[in-house]
DNA sequence: GTTTTTCCCTACTAATTATATAGAATATCT
DNA sequence: AGATATTCTATATAATTAGTAGGGAAAAAC
């Protein structure tokens, strides 16, 4: 049971975007090069999050991505929902006519519990937030 | 991400036995076929099991399975890191070697608090917890 | 000694994940 | 207008993981 790489690049990106917030676009080369990642695969990450509206984007030269909203108003629960589909650990949790199972199962019930432990943890945490400690990591590393 | 069904048929499997604890070992075979879970599968589901004292088992005819403890002392968190591994969502959490940007990456000290809100989840739910809850659908199901 | 079960090792298949390739569309700059 | 840089879209491929299946050895019960 893995967070897919994904739903971690998304969340990396989108701290450089929160920390370039308000300024010009960010390209995703820079952002793949800077992170090793690699770019064909960082902009079908970023797709999702155009079209669910968290990002902005520009062609062309002077082009790239900017967040849609202020960084206070992204937590992380949206965006790894947004590029992972769900954050159920089980599918009979969002489906429950994907088992026939579901009403003599207990276990039904602590995986939806913990998809709420997941979302209490998540939703709670903003991207303004990461951005900003990133920020002290950032200048930290310099000196 | 997913769950994988590696730990949610050991999770199954373990509350048919601890509805049965203190009574004869119970076979794979009639797990399998009351689960619909493969029978080879499960024999490999509840091999690490087995190696890490939850369970203890009977050979030959008569014999099965049994709680090595309590329901009471087995929590779903112990039962699902002994079968999938880690529940660490990412690998950094675990193994901050596996990648040379931790000390300049905040998502990690997120990924941390995510595996902490999983462990509060889960190890506060024992098997006897769910073995009542359990009998109970079972019971009202026969109605 | 026959049957039934766990035990163990291995192989196979299917599904998912991650990356790469190729080029179209669009904006910028000179 | 033309060259360049970027996003956008679709598809292909490689790598990894997940899930299942098979065959038989070992041990216990009757």
């Amino acid at each position: 049971m893995q967070l897919s790489t994904k739903a971690r690049y998304a969340v990396r990106a989108l701290v450089e975007l929160a920390l370039k917030y308000g300024q010009e676009p960010v390209k995703l080369k820079d952002i793949a090069s800077g992170q090793d990642i690699s770019l064909k695969y960082l902009e079908q990450v970023m797709f999702p999050l155009r079209i669910s509206g968290y990002v902005k984007t520009h062609k062309g030269s002077r082009g790239g991505y900017v967040l849609a909203k202020p960084p206070e108003d992204i937590n992380l629960y949206d965006v790894i929902r947004t590029v992972e589909g769900s954050l159920s650990l089980v599918d009979c949790v969002d489906n429950p006519e994907s088992c026939d199972r579901v009403n003599q199962c207990v276990t039904r019930r602590v995986w939806l519990g913990l998809k709420e432990a997941i979302y209490n943890e998540l939703s709670n945490i903003s991207l303004a937030e990461l951005a900003e400690k990133q920020h002290l990591l950032y200048t930290e590393a310099e000196q």
